[in-house]
DNA sequence: ACATAATGGTTGACATAGCAACTAATATTA
DNA sequence: TAATATTAGTTGCTATGTCAACCATTATGT
């Protein structure tokens, strides 16, 4: 359970070289992360995209919705549509900058603020048990690694 | 640009603490590396699930769904219908197996090698590229950590 | 000023993701 | 052996991903 011994490695589970693709490889690493998270946040109805933009606007709020997508990982075209049905939830609310009308300025709402506040201890536990397995420093190096890979010119 | 209340506002630059999370770093880096993917993939009209499903097939010929599901990281409702239309464009075949008619055996087909092999070169180039700008002990690195991680019992 | 380009965002079309309900075939159990 | 459960896969529904085309607004070049 701390070395990633293959003979310890189940053998129905061998993917061969993709195993070794980093596609893949960060695919299936998310993949496992999320599931708990999913679990999380049905009961509140909201998608793991909406997840993200309510975490982003919470940390800076008042954000454009190129800003937003960038931060959240999200197309822009899929933010347009994920942003209409969070306003009409009244998780957000969106109103044209008067300075520049092309660009809209999103806020979190006080409704939206409260479905964070009401997951923030689950969405601890969760991380919490992830550090906890897999380890501190590992998953401080793991998150360097995927910064630095992320910044990488390729 | 200006804030109101900068002090209600955690950091100006973008992505205070969502830059040390789990998801959206797995999600942020693999961005990053499918964009060539996604361009080379392109010029033969082909998805990246269709890419990692070919290539599965690649390495383990004569797959049963949920064992590709699992490996190509998709859904089963997803692969069912990725498969419907790749069968229709001569990838793959699908026959229903004998001795158990619930299963079914995915194969691939000649002209699906054939795309695999018409990128084959692209494909190992672009990874030369990321290992050569990453590093290569970082690389191996990271896809150890991330093979660890999907394992990490959560 | 005028035409043109660039920017921010939206919409359309189609493929995939994700959940639930469903069918068909096989296994299990009373 | 009949009833039930399990397994493998399919289908329906809705949300999101992805690309392209588009609109409105602002910036830029001549």
């Amino acid at each position: 359970m701390d070395k990633p011994d293959p003979s310890s490695v189940p053998v129905s589970s061998n993917f061969g070289a993709t195993s070794r693709s980093l596609p893949i490889a960060l695919l299936r690493a998310r993949e496992r992360i999320m599931v708990p998270i999913r679990e999380m946040l049905q009961q509140s109805g909201i998608s793991e995209q909406q997840w993200r933009i309510l975490r982003v606007l919470d940390e800076a709020d008042g954000m454009e919705q190129t800003a937003i997508a960038h931060a959240a990982c999200l197309q822009l075209p899929s933010l347009t549509r994920i942003l209409k049905s969070m306003e009409a939830d009244g998780l957000v609310a969106r109103k044209t900058d008067e300075a520049d009308r092309r660009r809209t300025v999103v806020t979190i709402t006080a409704e939206g603020r409260s479905l964070i506040a009401r997951h923030r201890a689950r969405n601890a536990e969760i991380f919490a048990t992830i550090e906890a397995e897999f380890g501190r420093e590992k998953l401080d190096l793991l998150l360097d690694l995927l910064d630095e890979l992320q910044q990488t010119r390729i």
